[in-house]
Parts: structure tokens; C-alpha cells; sequence
DNA sequence: TCTGGGGTCCTAGGACCC
DNA sequence: TCTGGGGTCCTAGGACCC
């Protein structure tokens, strides 16, 4: 048996445990730039506030129905992130984080009643978090997905934990889900499923195998046959990403090389840190730059690159310059960027790789970097950095921030005395 | 005026090998 | 008239997830 856990209204609930007045009352949470809609409390969904809705469109409907509006925060949430998946880690010895809200848990060997187990879990993660999650129980990670829905969609009645072990509550749940709220099954295999008048879950799971593959790849007969209880799809315990990105909508037009070039080196060097911490080298630097997408008047322009690197290397000072030639192959004069990212990727472990015969990283980079980093991880982030970068790193539109109340140690202290 | 960010996996087709 | 067969590796792009 596999356990889903995911927590209710995650970056809403959070918001609301440092701060017990928003209870009850409609939350949004908005993107970067306070650009759209992330999250909403089970209040703001009512409203019919939809996610991904821009804020600037729904102004009107925050104001008359006093909607708390919140920036955000990124730094709260990964930590309340990790409270919760410290406590959840307690209930199996095989847990997979698979988003910053989500965890599987294989049940194997653990033989306790279910429900149960599963009631424990809510309670205990409340207790110690006040954040509110659903648990899913079944046979296969699937159907655990299923199991989910039911418990977060009837919490009266199920406790919010919600149990598939016999076929007849298996097919009782898929007959009532919708088909496109299956996990993996996405807007454009929805479309075909409709056309071939599929529109339950359990009517997927009636169709011939050949049809799917053919229709919908390997990936969507593993689902099937997930769905069927056959379990088809495996935990993944790898805790090690394979590609890391930093991207950003800019507050505002960036119109010459050099302001481009900035964020190109900002981006770099955040990806650099976050490669480090995960004790990684990277091959391949890619990086993109886009005009506004949504600007009708004015012509689209999005370009990227592909470098593969010479050697393997999570040394800033390496990668920038990379970064920065790589820049001066897409950037074109006289148009107005609105958006851009880097992404490295194709990593090796640092301690243990194979080096090049002619160039290689400067060794003394990497004591360099880890002063660098200590320094940084220590004081403050970006205490030490590139000149090629700014003094403010993020400069985004953020109104309505609410403190780092677990991570930021004056936040800390205004709460305790509070 | 204003429209997010960060990931994973699979496949077709090209380039290459003998 | 007629032009082989059997592979591997890589990557861009698409589809999906939260």
C-alpha cells in the first residue's frame, strides 16, 4: 500500500498558522511580481477566483469581498515544507517528497489499520505545524492520487483520510472522478479521451491497452494499469535534481545589454549555490531571453542557448563568463526583455567524476566557494558576490509579504514578542 | 501599467557506427 | 528495373506535474 499526503491550501495554510485572524477569511497567494494567482483558500475558491487568475484583474474582487492578498514567500513555505515532511518521514522508512506539499509513502511492511495510521498522520502534523493535510491510502501510487481526492473532497465524512483496499471502493471512486483530474492525465490527452467519450477515470481503465499506448505512450498504460491496481509506477527516492533553473519575469523592460547582463549573472550564480549544495558539477549551461509575450503592439521575441561546457564545474567565476558569451549570441539591440532564466544541467557527483584531459576546473575554486558560501549561508545571502551583480538580487514587486517568521531571525524575534 | 517558476519523462528523428 | 541491415547515441520539443 502507498499513502499520498498532501497538504490542504499549502502556501494559504501557512500563511495563516503565524497569523490565526485570517482563519475563515478568503487568502490569495500571488507569483512573483505579485503577478498571478498560486494558491487560494477553500474562501477565495468559492469566490471563483481562479488559479493562475492575474491579479490585476481581480483587484476589484478583492477589494469588495476583503480577500487577504499575500507576496510570495518562498522562504516560509520550504521551511514549513520541511517540518512537515520531518514528521510524515516518522509514519515509513520510504517516503518521496514529490513537491514541496506532497509525500508518498510506501506502506509496505507496516501493519497497522490504515485509516488509522492515516488519522495519526493529520493529527500529528497539525498538532506540531497547524498545517492541514489529506491523506489517500491505496494499492498503487495512482490510486493513493484518488484516494486523496475523495479525502480532501468530503473532509466531514472521511476525516480527511480516505482508504481504497477493496475493488469495489476502487471503481466507486474512479466512477466519480472526472478523467482530466487524473494525475497525468493533462489537457491534451483529456481532449483525446473525450473524443473517444471517455469521461470518467473508471472509463479510462475500460479501454483496450493498445489504444492507450498507441494514443498516449508508455506513460499513460503505466497510469492505466496503475489505476487497475497493478502497480506500474515506482517510488523515486533520488534526492538529487538533475536540472536546476532561475528564471524571472522583470518588474519592468530591460532595453540594453548590460542591465540583461546583470540578471544573466544574478541567475548564474544562484543556480552555481544551489549546484553546490547539492554537491553537484554541470556540463551544460542553457539560458533564454524573452520580450513580453503578452504585448500585442510590439513584435515576440524568445531565443535560448546551449553551451556545453569544457569541463565540469559549480564554480561561479567559471560559469558566468559562459553565461555572459552566451548572452552575447542571442541578445538583440533595440527590443525590450521582459523575461529571463538559466538552467544547468547534465551534473556529475563532485567527488567523484571523470576530469578532462586538457582543461579542468581551477581547484582553488572550490575552497573559494565554499568560504563564499559559508559566508553567505552564515550572514547574509550575498554578502560576498560577482561585481557583474546587483546589490538588490530580486527586484520584484512583492506589496504584500508577510514575514519569515521561522527563518529570518528579527521576524523571529518581533513573533516571540509579539 | 499589470499576466510565475521549477521540475520530470518520453519520443521521433537525425547523426553516427559497422 | 534493381540501391542492405542492424544498431547506438543524442537532442529538441512536447506533455505532464506542483
Amino acid at each position: 500500500m502507498y499513502a499520498l499526503i498532501d497538504c490542504n491550501n499549502f502556501y494559504a495554510s501557512c500563511e495563516r498558522v503565524f497569523n490565526p485572524s485570517l482563519n475563515a477569511m478568503p487568502i490569495v497567494v500571488l507569483s512573483n511580481n505579485d503577478g498571478c494567482v498560486i494558491a487560494r483558500s477553500n474562501e477565495a475558491k468559492k469566490l471563483g477566483i481562479p488559479m493562475g487568475a492575474p491579479a490585476f484583474e481581480y483587484e476589484s474582487v478583492f477589494r469588495t469581498h476583503g480577500v487577504k492578498v499575500f507576496s510570495a514567500n518562498f522562504h516560509l513555505y520550504g521551511d514549513m515544507s520541511r517540518r512537515v515532511m520531518n514528521i510524515l518521514s516518522n509514519f515509513s522508512p520510504a517516503t518521496e517528497i514529490y513537491s514541496i506539499d506532497e509525500c508518498f509513502l510506501s506502506l509496505h511492511g507496516i501493519n497497522k489499520d490504515h485509516y488509522k495510521y492515516g488519522l495519526e498522520m493529520v493529527e500529528k502534523v497539525m498538532k506540531w505545524t497547524g498545517i492541514p493535510i489529506s491523506v489517500g491510502i491505496a494499492p498503487t501510487k495512482a490510486l493513493a492520487k484518488v484516494a486523496n481526492r475523495v479525502a480532501k473532497k468530503f473532509p466531514e465524512i472521511t476525516q480527511s483520510v480516505h482508504v481504497i483496499d477493496s475493488d469495489e471502493k476502487r471503481i466507486k471512486a474512479l466512477k466519480w472522478l472526472p478523467v482530466e483530474d487524473v494525475w497525468g492525465i493533462g489537457r491534451q490527452n483529456a481532449k483525446k479521451l473525450y473524443a473517444n467519450d471517455v469521461r470518467k477515470a473508471y472509463e479510462f481503465t475500460l479501454l483496450p491497452e493498445s489504444w492507450v499506448l498507441k494514443q498516449m505512450t508508455i506513460v499513460g498504460l503505466r497510469l492505466q494499469k496503475d489505476l487497475k491496481g497493478i502497480s506500474s509506477i515506482d517510488m523515486e527516492y533520488e534526492e538529487k535534481k538533475k536540472s536546476i533553473s532561475t528564471t524571472r519575469t522583470f518588474e519592468r523592460d530591460y532595453n540594453t545589454f548590460d542591465e540583461v547582463k546583470e540578471r544573466i549573472t544574478t541567475f548564474t550564480s544562484l543556480c552555481a549555490q544551489k549546484l553546490r549544495n547539492q554537491n553537484s558539477l554541470c556540463n551544460v549551461l542553457s539560458l533564454f531571453v524573452e520580450t513580453n509575450r503578452f504585448k500585442e503592439t510590439e513584435t515576440y521575441y524568445y531565443k535560448s542557448i546551449q553551451l556545453k561546457l569544457p569541463f565540469s564545474t559549480s564554480s561561479t567565476l567559471e560559469l558566468v563568463p559562459f553565461a555572459v558569451m552566451g548572452l552575447k549570441h542571442i541578445f538583440r539591440d533595440h527590443l525590450h526583455y521582459k523575461k529571463a532564466g538559466v538552467t544547468l544541467s547534465h551534473f556529475v557527483n563532485a567527488d567523484c567524476y571523470q576530469p578532462s584531459l586538457f582543461y579542468n576546473s581551477n581547484p582553488k575554486h572550490r575552497e573559494l566557494m565554499k568560504v563564499m558560501d559559508k559566508i553567505n549561508g552564515t550572514y547574509k545571502s550575498n554578502a560576498i558576490r560577482l561585481a557583474g551583480m546587483d546589490e538588490k538580487t530580486f527586484k520584484m514587486r512583492q506589496e504584500h509579504l508577510s514575514p519569515a517568521y521561522t527563518t529570518n531571525i528579527n521576524d523571529v524575534l518581533r513573533v516571540l514578542i509579539d
